[in-house]
DNA sequence: CTATAACTAGACGGTGTCGTACAGATTTGA
DNA sequence: TCAAATCTGTACGACACCGTCTAGTTATAG
């Protein structure tokens, strides 16, 4: 229970409520780096900055983290953590229709903001391995779970990769071409797009 | 024909077969900074590393340029024109019929990899007006010409939109998400999606 | 052939960053 | 209360980068 342990010592930030700390720095640094990371990319998470944001000396970083890297690893595993829990480890969903599920992932990534960071990984995989493996892993996990609800639906071989990756792509993307359109029209679209795609 | 003029100083590129200038050294800085962007993203673009790539001492870059981010200008405006260029303004596709419009368009943005740069671009933008600026227009651009396709094939309102913000969305980032796939396997899934897409 | 335009080499100062070192402060557990 | 664990402040050396400057070299036009 929130021992400090390797890479998931992420879930600290689940058991914060939880425990009393007072002096927990580790998740702000964490924290402030995912916000930059969505605000300007991998470039713009620099030890210093982050430090001079927090209003603390740098030095304190490594004591929480090896380096740089050791950071940005860990972003990456929140990045990957915080999709799986909230879309494809929910169970009350897992129960629900293949269209409904269809439906709900849409909405729960549009309300959730869940591909907030997608673009900023999605670049820092072109020149990094270890993004590229992250990344890799999570579209994975969506295409594998949207192709799951297709199936069910009755679509098979080609029929049920084509609308996979059209529905997976679509949504991945949505929120950094169309994001600023309202939530109302977004979910007229969303209403519209789920009939073609289930060929009702 | 080809005089210097501010940022059209692109179209260099396109006049150099005519031409005959030895010491052309403009292109090549403009033409490793894309590699590069397309690689590495904005981030990548630096002055010293240019150099060090073209062996070559950086102050010739600022005789061609008036600094770093005139380059960023100019690349975007490249990027602009390369699209520009290549689909919308293909007067041979623009006679064919809206369903064969849409394939082309398709397959020319997947075989010339037209979206070698959106990638980065998007990211860029994320936290560069300018480039924000110019991924809006291209993204207009393209919605502007599918839209039209769309809309001849008989659809409207809603209907009209929803498809051409998925095709557009689909079609702008297959290669970022599907691009190890073969041809072959890519084609025959263009194939089922346009079917899918005209309801037929 | 010569003057001018096009271009390059090399060095400079300034800034931002990384990672390290070490002494000092604060919290926690026994 | 006291020692150990946890964290912070400040300073340092190394490096990469930006933009400028000056002195040059090479091409092209008249």
């Amino acid at each position: 229970m929130c021992t400090v342990v390797s890479r998931q010592q992420i879930w600290h930030i689940a058991c914060m409520a939880n425990t009393t700390r007072k002096r927990v720095s580790k998740d702000e640094w964490l924290a402030r780096a995912l916000e930059i990371l969505a605000a300007e990319g991998e470039g713009g998470i620099r030890i210093e900055r982050l430090a001079r944001d927090l209003n603390i000396a740098k030095s304190g970083f490594y004591w929480h983290f090896k380096d740089r890297r050791d950071l940005l690893s860990k972003v990456l595993d929140y990045w990957a953590y915080e999709y799986t829990g909230v879309v494809a480890q929910n169970q009350q969903l897992a129960r629900a229709s293949p269209e409904s599920r269809l439906n709900q992932a849409a909405r729960m990534i549009r309300v959730h903001k869940l591909t907030k960071y997608d673009v900023s990984i999605r670049a820092w995989a072109e020149h990094d391995e270890m993004a590229a493996e992250a990344i890799a892993q999570v579209y994975q996990m969506r295409l594998g779970y949207i192709r799951e609800a297709f199936r069910e639906l009755g679509f098979k071989g080609d029929e049920l990769e084509m609308r996979t990756r059209l529905y997976v792509c679509y949504h991945s993307w949505e929120a950094a071409m169309f994001g600023n359109d309202s939530e109302r029209k977004l979910s007229r679209l969303q209403k519209l797009r789920l009939k073609m795609f289930t060929g009702k």
